[in-house]
DNA sequence: TATTGTTATACTCTATAACTATA
DNA sequence: TATAGTTATAGAGTATAACAATA
């Protein structure tokens, strides 16, 4: 995946590495999924659920997916007892969401396991290097 | 996504990063490639024969995809115009997969848009800090 | 026999449309 | 009427297994 477009050399430079390591990290993301058959949705699922308990629409809405997507991921998530539908008590209508004891463990399991993919990438800097990519990375998304 | 692990606060912090901008530079190629009805990997398979003609088995050896998983997605981008499959001349067996005008063109369009959307993000650095963030990238995937 | 590619099959992911139940 | 969630349906993406054609 190569970005060229008539601009500045700085700004084609940067793209295309930011695209290609992107490409890495959701391949070992997914690596890391599939090493205990989840897609890399279910993975986000884990990861959203890790602090939240929310209504199915919310859960969409962290996903960027349909309700009706959601309906099925959860379908399948559940029936492994990775996560649980609980009935809202307020709102008859509304589903919230939670892991079960199983998917939190497995979401740790994997967070860690995920931190052993990327940590030979990231390694080949200095901490100093590190705290800069940091830095760099965090003003591009906030 | 976040990948808390046990280690250096530094190399915590920078696997975050590094997963929250992959997430969204992924985000934006999908959405460049659903703006025109394509998926993620025919994205790829699109961008991967700019510069190359592969044969089947070694286009699935650049997704890291199975060659029936190929031959799949080869069916419906052929349906659409945008690649040719021609047989090899020295091997019967092997299939050379290629562009046609049609997909070269939809590949530069998509290179251009896919620019347009990431520039807005690294619009914020500073050219200097532009090739810094460019170098330590690449120091993660060289 | 081994390799290249395709096909048959099954499952996940996703969206749209139609539905039920609740507000 | 409007909202929350599910179901039915359809299509893309993916893998495994079985196959035909060629080497």
């Amino acid at each position: 995946m190569t970005v060229r477009s008539g601009h500045d050399p700085e700004s084609s430079q940067v793209m295309d590495s930011l695209v290609r390591v992107s490409f890495t990290v959701i391949a070992l993301l997914s690596q890391a999924a599939a090493a205990h058959d989840l897609s890399l949705t279910q993975l986000r699922v884990l990861a959203i659920l890790r602090d939240r308990e929310p209504k199915m629409a919310e859960l969409a809405q962290y996903l960027g997916l349909d309700r009706s997507s959601v309906s099925g991921l959860i379908d399948r998530a559940a029936g492994r007892e990775l996560v649980r539908r609980d009935t809202s008590s307020d709102d008859g209508r509304a589903v919230r969401v939670s892991l079960t004891p199983d998917g939190r463990r497995l979401a740790r399991l994997l967070t860690d396991e995920i931190g052993g993919l990327i940590r030979p990438m990231t390694g080949n800097l200095s901490p100093a290097d590190q705290r800069r990519l940091s830095v760099l990375l965090n003003r591009l998304i906030d």
